[in-house]
RNA sequence: GGCGGGGUAGCUCAGUUGGUUAGAGCGCAGGACUCAUAAGCCUGAGGUCAGUGGUUCGAUCCCACUUCCCGCUACCA
C-alpha cells in the first residue's frame, strides 16, 4: 500500500473575499487529509494564492498601492482562512514566492527544450477577469461594450506576440491517459466531458502574455510575462521543491494522490496541467476530484440577490464543526449542493447534539452514577454486545476502499448509521434496570464507551476539535487518534478514570413563527 | 444542434448486475420508557420510482420515443 499521500487544493485567487466555494474546497481536502493521516499515511496538504495576473495588478493600481505588498494583504486573508477552518495543511504557497519563481521559469525552460513551445502571434478579444482569449462568437456587444457572453465580463481586443505551448501535439497522449487510467478524472460525468473537449481538436495554447508585467518573466524574453495558468498549476510541484526531482519531498510525494477542484477550472487541471507535464516528462497526478458549487438555496450566491452565506460570519455564529459537518454530510460529492441555515441548524440538532453529543452525554453519565466514574473492569461481553462492535472490524476495508474513492458521503452515513445503532443499543440493554446484575450493566457502560471511541476517531476527519474534545473522556489526544484502532474492542484501560464532559453541541432554539 | 448526467415519499437524497410488501434522514402523528442536551427507542402515515410504448413469465432498474432540469460543446466528432 502506498503510504504516502499528497493532496491539493486549488491555490486561490485573491481578488475577492473567500467565499463558501473556497471553504468547501478546503474542508473536503482537510476531511481526506486527516483521515489519511490517522490511518498511518505520510500526508503533505497544499493550498495557497495564485496572485499573478492583470486583474491583481489593476487593483493593486486603483488602491495606489504597492503590488507584491497589496498581494500580502489578500493572501493574509486566505491564510486566515486555513486557520478559521482549522486545516491541517502542510504547506501553504503563494506564487510570488521565489521558489514557485524558480520552479515555473524551470519548467518554461524544460517545456522549450523539448520543443513545445514557440513565438507566434495572437489576437483577439481577452477577458482581463477571465484571463481567457475569446472568438468573435463568444462576445456581444451590450450598450456599446463588448463583453463575454458566458461571463460577462468585458473584453478588450488584443493584438499582440505570444508564445504557444504545442497542446495540439498532445491531443493523443491525452486520450491514451484517461483511457489507460480510469481513475484519473471523477466524477465520470466530468471525465466524458473532457474527453468529448479533447476529441474536438486542442489548439495550441497561448501562454505568455505581453500587455501586463504582473508575473513570473518567461527565461529568455523579459517583454513577457507567463501565462496565469502556466503558473498556477505549476504551485503543486513547486511546493515539493520542483525543479529537484530528487528532493525528498519530490520523491516522496509526486504524483500528487489527489488535486480536489471546483468544476469550473476543470479543464485546466484535466487538459492543459497533464499536456504541460508530459511535455516536461513529470509524472501525471493521480487523481482529478471535480466538486460541484455551493448554491444558496437554489440559486448561485451573488451579492446582487444578498444569499451569501459567508463562511466567516457563520462559523462565528455557529461553530466551525458544525459548518464542516454540514458540508462533508449535506453535499452530495461531486454535485452541486446547497446551503441554508435552516438546514444548518436541523443538521446541528438532529445529528450533533441530539443524536452523537446525547449519545456520549448520557453514556457518560451513566457510567459516572453506576461505575464510579471508571472504566468496567469486570466485563463480559454478550452477542449482542459482540454484534455492535464488531461491525467496525469487518466494514474496516470497505470504509477504507469508499475513501480512496472519495465517496465522502458514504463515510459520514456509515458513521450516522453506527450512531442510530448505538443509540438503540443502549436503549435495548437498559442498563438502568441492570443495577442487580453488575456485571451486565459494566458490560453495557464497556460496549457504550468503546463504541463512542471508535465513532470519535472516524469523527475526527470531519470534526476534529469536538472529536477531540469528545475523545477526553478517555484521557485521549490527537496524537493518540490511530484509525485501524478501531478493529479492536477492548482498546479502554480497565478501571481507569473517565473525564466527565462538557456539552458537545447546544442544541439551536428554533423560532416558531 | 451534438454529447453527457439526471428526474424515486412534503424536503434532502440512497438503491435495484430486472423478481414476492421500493429505502434512509429530516419533518409530521401516535405509543412505551427514563440513563441523557424534553434527548433516545418503537409504530404509523402509504411515493402510479417524470410520461408513453416495447422486450420479458416479470421493469423503478433494459430498449425506443416524449417531456423537464443541469453540465460540456457547438454547425463538428
Amino acid at each position: 500500500m502506498d503510504k504516502n499521500f499528497y493532496i491539493t487544493t486549488p491555490i486561490y485567487y485573491p481578488s475577492a473575499k473567500p467565499h463558501m466555494g473556497h471553504a468547501y474546497s478546503s474542508i473536503l481536502a482537510d476531511f481526506f487529509a486527516r483521515f489519511k493521516k490517522i490511518d498511518g499515511h505520510n500526508v503533505h496538504f497544499l493550498t495557497g494564492t495564485d496572485e499573478h495576473g492583470l486583474k491583481i495588478q489593476r487593483a493593486a493600481e486603483n488602491e495606489g498601492k504597492d503590488t507584491l505588498e497589496f498581494c500580502n494583504e489578500l493572501s493574509k486573508t486566505f491564510r486566515d482562512l486555513s486557520n478559521i477552518l482549522n486545516l491541517s495543511n502542510t504547506d501553504f504557497i503563494r506564487t510570488t514566492e521565489k521558489r514557485h519563481k524558480i520552479s515555473v521559469q524551470n519548467l518554461w525552460q524544460e517545456l522549450k527544450k523539448n520543443d513545445d513551445i514557440y513565438i507566434s502571434k495572437y489576437s483577439g478579444w481577452y477577458s482581463v477577469s477571465d484571463e481567457a482569449f475569446y472568438s468573435d462568437e463568444e462576445i456581444e456587444d451590450i450598450n456599446g461594450k463588448k463583453q463575454s457572453i458566458i461571463s460577462k465580463s468585458a473584453v478588450e481586443w488584443m493584438n499582440e506576440e505570444s508564445f504557444f505551448f504545442r497542446l495540439s501535439k498532445w491531443e493523443k497522449s491525452l486520450l491514451k491517459y484517461y483511457e489507460d487510467n480510469p481513475d484519473f478524472l471523477s466524477p465520470e460525468s466530468r471525465k466524458n466531458e473532457v474527453i468529448s473537449f479533447v476529441k474536438g481538436g486542442l489548439k495550441d495554447l497561448s501562454i505568455s502574455r505581453k500587455s501586463f508585467s504582473w508575473g513570473i518573466q518567461v527565461p529568455e524574453n523579459k517583454e513577457h510575462v507567463i501565462y496565469v495558468w502556466l503558473d498556477a498549476l505549476t504551485n503543486y510541484i513547486s511546493a515539493l521543491n520542483y525543479p529537484d526531482m530528487k528532493d525528498s519531498l519530490f520523491k516522496k510525494f509526486w504524483p500528487a494522490s489527489v488535486h480536489l477542484i471546483g468544476k469550473d477550472i476543470l479543464r485546466f487541471h484535466a487538459v492543459y496541467w497533464p499536456a504541460f507535464l508530459l511535455a516536461a516528462k513529470i509524472p501525471l497526478p493521480k487523481k482529478i476530484y471535480s466538486h460541484g458549487w455551493i448554491l444558496s438555496g437554489e440559486e448561485k450566491m451573488s451579492k446582487s440577490k444578498g444569499n451569501i452565506l459567508d463562511p466567516i460570519k457563520i462559523i462565528k455564529e455557529y461553530g466551525l464543526d458544525p459548518l464542516r459537518y454540514y458540508l462533508i454530510k449535506e453535499v452530495s460529492f461531486g454535485n452541486d449542493g446547497s446551503i441554508s441555515k435552516e438546514r444548518l441548524e436541523d443538521c446541528i440538532n438532529s445529528d450533533l447534539a441530539n443524536n452523537f453529543g446525547n449519545l456520549c452525554q448520557r453514556v457518560v453519565s451513566f457510567a459516572f452514577k453506576n461505575c464510579s466514574g471508571e472504566i468496567p473492569s469486570q466485563i463480559k461481553f454478550l452477542d449482542e454486545d459482540l454484534k455492535i462492535l464488531e461491525k467496525f472490524k469487518t466494514d474496516i476495508n470497505l470504509i477504507r476502499k469508499k475513501i480512496d474513492k472519495l465517496d465522502v458521503n458514504y463515510y459520514i452515513n456509515y458513521i450516522v448509521d453506527r450512531l442510530f445503532e448505538a443509540n438503540k443499543y443502549f436503549n435495548d440493554q437498559e442498563p438502568w434496570k441492570k443495577k442487580d446484575d453488575i456485571l451486565r450493566l459494566n458490560s453495557i457502560v464497556y460496549t457504550s464507551l468503546e463504541i463512542i471511541r471508535k465513532i470519535c476517531i472516524m469523527l475526527f476527519p470531519i470534526i476534529p476539535d469536538s472529536s477531540i474534545k469528545a475523545l477526553k473522556i478517555f484521557g485521549m489526544n490527537e496524537s493518540d487518534i490511530n484509525f485501524s484502532s478501531i478493529e479492536d474492542h477492548m482498546k479502554l484501560d480497565f478501571g481507569k478514570k473517565i473525564n466527565q464532559i462538557n456539552i458537545l453541541f447546544k442544541k439551536i432554539e428554533k423560532n416558531n413563527d
